[in-house]
DNA sequence: GGTCAGATTGAGGCATGCCTAAATCGTAGT
DNA sequence: ACTACGATTTAGGCATGCCTCAATCTGACC
C-alpha cells in the first residue's frame, strides 16, 4: 500500500482515536480542532487520504476509516502506546507526562526498534493510561468498561483507563494517586471515595475521562 | 539563538564530523556528496545557516562552523552517539547496525529524554564505535590516536575507534570480531595480526577507518 | 596571459502541508 | 418553504527543502 507521511499518520490516528471509545464518526471540523489546524487544511489532506484508499468520504459528509486506514491507524497507536509504556517503565517518566514525547517518537522509530521495545517490555497489553496496545496485526482486546460519568452512584470498580486527552486532568489524578488499577467507589459525577475511605472531589471533566470495570 | 530544523542539523553535524578527525575544512561539493543531495541545495541552505550565524562562508570558499554552529553540531552528535550506545547496550543492536536508526531519532527525542538515557547508561564517554560522546556543554575528551593506514608496520595497539562512514567495513569488522577494545599488531595497510596469532586481511578501505592507540 | 574543467551559484520548478479569505452547501428554526 | 448560520470546500499564498539546467567563478596548466 501507499507510504504514509507523519502528517497523514496523525490524521488517521486521530480519526481512529475518535471512534475507539465512542461510536459516532468524526467530522472535518472536529478533526481540524483536534489537530489544531484550519478546516481547509483537513479538506486537502482528506482528499489525498481518500485517493490513497485510507478513508471514505462523501463531500460534506463525515470521515470514516477504510480497512486499510484502520490498519495504518492501529499501527501508529501501537507505536504510541508502546513508547509511552517504555518511557514510564524504563526511563522514569510518570504516566501523565509521556504523551508529547510519544507523539514525536511514534513517527521516528523503525519497525525493528518497535519490536525490540515490545519484546524488552514483555509484550504489554496496555499502556500506562490503561489504553489497550494493538498487536502487530492490528487486533486489540477490549475489556468492558463504564465511563465514570455514566456509572450509577454507589458503583464500585477499578480504574481501567484514563483518557489522555486533557493533560490537566491527568496531572490532577496523578497527584491524587488515582490511575489505572485504583479502586474507587462512585459517589456521584463530582466525587469518589478512595479505598482509605477518603472522599475525593473530581475536577469538572474528570468523570468523562475515567473508565471503570463494570 | 535561532531554532534549527532537522535538515539544518544534518548540515551542521556533517560539517562538524568532517573536521573531527582531520583538519581540512569542507567544501560545498563534498558536503553535498555526504548528504546525498545536489550542490545547489547546499548553496541555498548554506545561505540560511550563514544568515543565522551558524557557519562562516565567503562565496566560492569552504565552509566552517562558527562557535554557535559548533555548539549545535556537538549537541546533535551527542544525541546521535548516546542513542547508538543505548540501542546497543539495551536493545540488542550490534554496533554495525545502529547508525540509520540513530540518524532519525537524533532529531526526534527531547532534551529531557536524552538526559534520561544518558543517566540510565551511566554517562558513557564513548559510543559503540569508539567515538567520544560530547558533554551537554559541548566539550569532549580526545584521546591521541593513529589511523591504521598511517601506523608503522609492527605497531601494536588497541582499537580506539572505527569510523562508521562505510557500513560495509563495519559489517566486515564486526564479523571478524574486530571493534573498539580489540588488540592488533599492524603488519601493513592490508593485514593485521590478532591476539590469537592469526593473520587477518583487511578490506581495501578498512585501514582508513580504524584508529589505534599510539 | 589565456583557456578550460570542475566547483559554485542562480533561476525556476515541484511536493508537502500549512494558512486566510471567499464561495458554497445543508439543515434547523420559523 | 425560506432564511440564516455554521460547516465545508475552493482559491490563492507561503515556507521548507529538495530538484534540474544554465550561468559564472576559480585555479591549474600550457
Amino acid at each position: 500500500m501507499k507510504p504514509t507521511t507523519p502528517a497523514a499518520e496523525d490524521y488517521l490516528k486521530t480519526i481512529y482515536a475518535h471512534t475507539e471509545w465512542q461510536p459516532a464518526p468524526i467530522t472535518p471540523r472536529v478533526l481540524a480542532t483536534r489537530l489544531g489546524i484550519a478546516p481547509s487544511s483537513v479538506t486537502e489532506m482528506v482528499k489525498k487520504l481518500a485517493a490513497d484508499g485510507f478513508i471514505a468520504h462523501v463531500p460534506y459528509g463525515p470521515l470514516t476509516l477504510t480497512a486499510a486506514g484502520r490498519m495504518r491507524a492501529t499501527a501508529v497507536v501501537r507505536r504510541h502506546r508502546l513508547i509511552e509504556t517504555w518511557l514510564v517503565r524504563e526511563l522514569g517518566y510518570t504516566w501523565d507526562e509521556v504523551h508529547d514525547e510519544a507523539e514525536v517518537l511514534e513517527h521516528a522509530i523503525s519497525d525493528r526498534l518497535l519490536e525490540a521495545i515490545d519484546a524488552h517490555l514483555g509484550h504489554p497489553a496496555a499502556d500506562p493510561h490503561g489504553d489497550p496496545i494493538p498487536a502487530a496485526d492490528g487486533s486489540s482486546v477490549r475489556v468492558p468498561a463504564v465511563l465514570l460519568a455514566d456509572a450509577a452512584p454507589g458503583h464500585a470498580g477499578t480504574v481501567l483507563r484514563v483518557s489522555d486527552r486533557d493533560p490537566g486532568i491527568l496531572r490532577a489524578l496523578a497527584d491524587a494517586g488515582i490511575g489505572p488499577g485504583s479502586r474507587l467507589d462512585v459517589v456521584d459525577a463530582h466525587s469518589v471515595r478512595l479505598p482509605d475511605g477518603e472522599l475525593h472531589p473530581l475536577a469538572p471533566d474528570a468523570a468523562g475521562a475515567i473508565w471503570l470495570t463494570r
